[in-house]
DNA sequence: ACAAAAGTGTTACGGGTACACCCATGC
DNA sequence: GCATGGGTGTACCCGTAACACTTTTGT
C-alpha cells in the first residue's frame, strides 16, 4: 500500500484517488527464497514493515505503475511480473477506502541494487519464512502470493526468473524446494528437468567449492518460450 | 463495465469514482458453457453488447460488490465466486480512466431467472463459442477468463457448482470437456472421478430418456471441502 | 580420511490411455 | 432392429518414487 501521507493527505497530481499498486518482489539468496519489504517514513504506516506500494498515474497502466516500482526500487529491468490480483476490503487501509491491485516480481539476486524511496528509510530483503508483522492486509496479501506462487511454479517456467545466467541444477532444486516448501529427490529432480530439453549445458563447472564442481547450466530462451504458450508440468 | 452513463456522467451517490465491478457469469445449458451478456441502454456502450458491470460501493468490498450484481441480474445466491483480476490499461475505458475488478461466477442453469437491470434492455446468455462483439475490452476479458477455467477447474472441485444437486457423469463430463475444449474418454472419466469418493450414489436413475437410464449423483460436500483444503489433481 | 555435493542406475508401483465390449431404453 | 448413451474390463506404457551407489573436490 502505498500509505506514506500523514491524514492530511497529500496526494501527487497525477494519480487516480483510489487505487495503489503494491508489490511483491522476490529473490533466492544461498538456497533462501527472500521477499523485499520497506519502513515507510510517515503516514499511517510510519515506522512499520510493508509491502513496496505507490499510486498509479493516470498516463500508465497497472502493469506499468507496478513495473516503475519494481525498478526504481531494485535497479532491476529484466524481470517476471504478473498480477496478483485486486484486494478491496472495505476497511483494509484505515480511515479511507482504497483498493489495491497487487503484483509479484522475480528478480535475480545480484542484480538487484536496493534504492530508497522518498518515502521510507529502510529496505531488505526478509526470508519468507521469517517476516516481520506488517502494516494494513500486507501479511495476508503475502501469503495468499506464497499460495499462489506454488500454483505457478507447476505450470508456467517462472522459477528461472530467480536465478544468473548460469546456474547448477542444485540451485534450480533450491528454489522449486523452497517455493513449495518441501524436500525434493535429486535424482529424480534432475531427470525430469533435463527431460524438458529446456537447459543448454555449458561445459563450465564451478569454480572453488568445496566439493565435487557442478556443471553449469542455462535455458534455452526458445524452449522456455514455447513451453509458456504449450503448458508445462511440473508437478511433484 | 459499468458503462451506463452518457458523457455528461452521473455516477451515484456512494460509489467509488473510477473503479468498477465486470462480472462474467458462466452456466451450463444442455451441454455446452454458456456466458451472462447485457446489452446497454445509453452512455458509451449504447446498444452494445457486454459483461455485467456496476460500481463499488464505498461500503462493501470488492467481492460484496460482485456478489451483489449477480444476485440481481440472476437471482441466484448460492454461487461459486471468484476473482479473475484487475484490469487496467490507460485506454480501455474511452474518454476516462478506470479500473475493472473482474469476478466470475458458476451458477446452476435452473436456478437463474434473469432479471433487466436499470441500464440494461436485454439479458442473455450465449454459447462460450459463439459470442458477439463486445464493448471495450470485455473479450479480452472473456478469453483470459476462459483461460483462467482451463487451469482452475483442473485444481479445485469447481465445476460442480454449474451443476443441479443430482447429476449423471455424462454431465459432469461435458462440463470438462466444455472447459478444456477436449474431448474425454468417458471410462477413464468415470473411474477418475469415482475413485476420488467425491460422489455419493443417489440411488435414483434418470427419467424418460431414449436411452438406458442413468445413475444420478449428487456430491459429498464434506469430502469437497477437503479437496478443496489439501488439492486436488485433474489433469487430462 | 572425511565431508559434501555431483551425478548414475535400478526397481516397483500406480495412474493414464486406448480400446473392445456388453447393457438398457425408446422409437 | 437400431440409435443413443450407460457402464465394465483389460492390457500397455510411462512417469514417479524410493533408494543404493559411484565420482569428484577441498580441507
Amino acid at each position: 500500500m502505498a500509505a506514506e501521507m500523514d491524514k492530511e493527505e497529500q496526494l501527487p497530481e497525477n494519480v487516480m484517488p483510489s487505487i495503489s499498486v503494491d508489490n511483491l518482489i522476490f529473490a533466492m539468496q544461498n538456497g533462501r527464497l527472500k521477499v523485499l519489504l520497506v519502513k515507510y517514513k510517515e503516514g499511517l504506516a510510519a515506522d512499520k514493515w510493508g509491502l513496496i506500494g505507490h499510486w498509479v498515474q493516470y498516463d500508465e497502466s497497472l502493469e506499468e505503475a507496478a513495473h516503475r516500482v519494481v525498478t526504481s526500487t531494485t535497479g532491476v529491468v529484466n524481470l517476471y511480473l504478473d498480477q496478483l490480483g485486486a484486494f478491496g476490503k472495505v476497511n483494509r487501509y484505515p480511515g479511507r477506502r482504497i483498493i489495491t491491485v497487487v503484483y509479484y516480481s522475480l528478480v535475480r539476486f545480484e542484480e538487484a541494487e536496493l534504492q530508497q524511496g522518498d518515502n521510507t528509510h529502510e529496505v531488505a530483503w526478509f526470508d519468507i519464512r521469517e517476516v516481520p508483522e506488517l502494516i494494513f492486509d500486507h501479511k495476508e496479501i503475502l501469503n495468499a502470493c506464497l499460495e499462489h506462487l506454488k500454483y505457478k511454479v507447476r505450470h508456467e517456467p517462472i522459477g528461472f526468473s530467480l536465478l544468473p545466467e548460469k546456474f547448477t541444477l542444485l540451485q534450480l532444486q533450491e528454489i522449486y524446494e523452497a517455493i513449495l516448501d518441501t524436500k525434493l529427490d535429486k535424482p529424480n529432480f534432475r531427470r525430469k528437468i533435463q527431460k524438458m530439453n529446456l537447459l543448454i549445458n555449458c561445459k563450465e563447472k564451478q569454480q572453488a567449492v568445496a566439493h565435487r564442481a557442478a556443471t553449469l547450466y542455462r535455458f534455452d530462451i526458445n524452449v522456455y518460450e514455447k513451453l509458456k504458450e504449450f503448458g508445462f508440468n511440473f508437478e511433484f
